[in-house]
DNA sequence: TTAACAGGTCAACGGTGTTGTCATAAGGTG
DNA sequence: CACCTTATGACAACACCGTTGACCTGTTAA
């Protein structure tokens, strides 16, 4: 069983499964996008796949070596969708802000994959597309290579890390949301200030952020920093002030 | 099998397995913990689980409802080690990268509660600790109230998302980790220049870093951006400098 | 001493990813 | 049009998974 898989350019016999499907790499990418969306992530499964498609699962394994191939697929179609909407306008800061608030949205728009490939390395078109866009944008902005490098890396994982995160929030049934709401309305704000000053002071604050993601506040932070970083760098001095 | 299990308080009659060993949630969550630190996330199963026990795998369902209450029990387990093993400073600043970085190891020594976890608020003794103490180094630092609960936001969300983030990538099979290093060697530092200028010119700093997590880039982003908050707040404005 | 029952065991169910083998229809060729 | 090659779909099997209903037995309290 070596090799199994033929690459999409070399294919040539479009033969239709016995129920008259004729299969196809996006047909199987699109249908498992659509499991997961409608029947959630656990719903994914080569069996399943197979049954939605109207095919044996074992054919699939014509199109992906394994079931690890098929999310990196999904994952890069997730990628080519986000970017495909992304406009630039020459603001790096606002250009990236506005890249990782779409990042973060479409992760949100499909929890259940979001949390499935939020970790991969894809090495397909449209991540490469992406990563040269993102250090395009940090380099005509004045950050000298290692720093770009640095803070590609650092935006990148945090859009994607935000994104699962949230994502297995909103993923979670209703009964389990409410339940951690509830901790929140009773647990926290009742907690004496004796013991918890802290949280006694600040209960009316945690209690209205708690239900909105803190991915923004923390894209900020990032950028803020960013920013002053290139501040220093134009500077001329190279070196982050002391403190 | 409705009342399989019972409250750790009411048992009663220790009765030793087949292979003599005497079973206890503690037992239980201990194995499971090594079972993970010794052959990694994916050696856990409830029949391997059995297996290192000496025990039935079935005979666990008499401690945990399902593999989920498991879980949980692991990753309250590692919210302890965590703090009990912080030591804070004084040092705002300081103790929350160290404790940052804490969170994000434990969580990378432990990859399968880690992502299980991430995402849930317990509202149990050891959280309420963590939020109390994280809030209070930020109150203590100087931050107004309003602040204060949105930098704990976005640095707890941060460690966890990372943490999350990290953990899948340390959980997937030795072949695929491997594998996608091999795309960033192959494909990534092979782009010609005039397809993929960005990427060309920094692919040493990107290959140079990829093995790492971004998560302590990112943390000292966020730290940083918090302290120039806060050197804004003693400079009297209250208001961010415009840009 | 004995009776109750907590708790360990067994066997089974329905699910999973994956692969070795086979069959057949599509496509190129003459 | 008929033939041959072979790409590709189908089938059956393997080893694993979590979970549960039924059973059996040693421990413990009375």
């Amino acid at each position: 069983m070596s090799d199994r898989v033929v690459p999409p350019a070399a294919r040539q016999r479009r033969r239709p499964t016995k129920q008259g499907v004729v299969l196809s790499a996006e047909l199987i990418v699109g249908t498992a996008l659509r499991l997961i969306e409608e029947h959630g992530a656990d719903a994914l499964s080569v069996r399943r796949l197979g049954r939605a498609l109207g095919a044996d699962p074992s054919s699939l394994y014509r199109y992906f070596r394994h079931t690890d191939d098929l999310m990196l697929a999904i994952a890069d179609e997730l990628i080519g969708r986000t970017l495909r909407s992304w406009r630039p306008t020459g603001d790096w800061a606002a250009d990236l802000r506005e890249l990782g608030l779409r990042m973060h949205a479409g992760a949100l728009a499909h929890p259940r994959a979001a949390m499935l490939s939020a970790h991969r390395v894809t090495g397909r078109a449209h991540e490469i597309q992406a990563v040269e866009s993102i250090l395009g944008v940090l380099r005509r902005a004045g950050f000298p290579d290692p720093e770009a490098v640095r803070i590609y890396h650092a935006f990148v994982d945090q859009a994607l890390a935000f994104g699962a995160l949230d994502s297995a929030g909103t993923a979670l049934p209703r009964a389990a949301r409410e339940a951690e709401a509830e901790v929140w309305r009773t647990t926290y704000v009742r907690l004496p200030a004796e013991t918890h000053p802290h949280i006694a002071a600040t209960s009316r604050h945690l209690v209205a952020t708690m239900r909105a993601s803190s991915y923004p506040a923390a894209l900020d932070l990032l950028l803020t920093a960013a920013r002053t970083r290139l501040e220093e760098l134009r500077a001329g001095t190279g070196h982050p002030r002391p403190h």
